[in-house]
DNA sequence: AAGACGTGGTT
DNA sequence: TAACCAAGTCT
């Protein structure tokens, strides 16, 4: 097996124009990698900026914190969305402690056992923290293999097994290089090779694109979107959290009642919260974040 | 295996 | 402006 034919381009190109991102430190620890790649799970890197800095000063180690409640963890995720990662983040650092000697496992089957590591996450921190040879797919992996080798501007609304094996048939044989060449391709999709208006002119592999041999066809699939955010369950458990969140202390039922007019959606949205851990009911009545 | 799950910026 | 998009995971 050989490098794959766009390697030595999109490498050079990744030299040259990677961003500054403190995770990709030369001395970012294993954690804070794990921290990161949790964040940006379908959130920009941007936002995820502030939140990583603040988080890592605060909790530079897995033990740091599993000594603290994972409210504390839900508290300081503030803003980022889909909150339950920080519940899973504070159960990674809690299985880390107890499990794993406080040291992020190194073994790809040992990084999917922790919670809210799937097979994206796994492959990037054994990848990213550890330098091991594994296919990284992600959304932006998904989008430059798409249009570089099937000539589609887009890629299948679910991850294909197609997919998963024209990403292994690409990775390069020597581990350090297949390392270099996931976080590569991902920032190639992510500043060139983007969804909305991909900047073509720059790219380092546009005379070998599929896509752009065939004329750039406009995507004719199946819309590719769901639902609009407005009134949905999932606005009112930010509203609710978003309560408990900015309160010191347990709030009362009033106050969650307050920032939500539809009783029926509300007590709805609530019963989620708890189930998944979000919210506490105590026992005076009130609501507080997991202890 | 389709759908739930936050939030905010861009077009 | 409504829709789309952002380093996915879980059920």
């Amino acid at each position: 097996m050989s490098d794959n034919p766009y390697s030595t381009a999109v490498l050079a190109w990744y030299e040259a124009n990677a961003r500054d991102l403190p995770w990709r430190a030369p001395g970012a620890s294993p954690w804070s990698i794990l921290v990161s790649e949790i964040m940006l799970q379908q959130t920009p890197v941007v936002r995820v900026l502030p939140a990583w800095r603040a988080w890592m000063e605060r909790w530079p180690t897995p033990a740091h914190l599993a000594e603290d409640s994972p409210g504390e963890a839900v508290r300081m995720w503030n803003r980022l969305g889909y909150p339950r990662r920080a519940l899973r983040l504070h159960a990674c650092a809690t299985a880390i402690t107890g499990e794993h000697g406080g040291v992020v496992p190194d073994d790809h089957a040992t990084l999917l056992s922790l919670p809210g590591v799937g097979a994206y996450t796994a492959a990037a921190v054994a990848s990213f923290a550890f330098g091991q040879r594994h296919a990284i797919l992600d959304t932006n992996v998904r989008r430059v293999l798409a249009r570089a080798e099937t000539g589609v501007e887009y890629p299948p609304k679910t991850q294909t097994k197609a997919e998963v094996t024209l990403a292994e048939s690409l990775l390069p044989p020597e581990p350090s290089v297949a390392a270099r060449w996931g976080v590569a391709v991902m920032e190639l999709g992510a500043l060139v090779c983007t969804a909305r208006s991909p900047a073509c002119a720059d790219c380092p592999i546009a005379v070998q694109c599929a896509w752009t041999a065939a004329g750039r066809p406009a995507y004719s699939g199946p819309p590719r979107r769901g639902q609009t955010y407005a009134g949905t369950d999932r606005q009112a458990r930010g509203r609710l959290l978003a309560v408990l969140r900015d309160s010191a202390e347990p709030v009362a039922k009033p106050a969650l009642d307050a920032v939500w007019d539809d009783g029926v959606q509300r007590e709805r949205a609530l019963d989620g919260l708890v189930a998944d851990g979000l919210v506490d009911p105590l026992e005076d009545g009130r609501y507080a974040l997991p202890s």
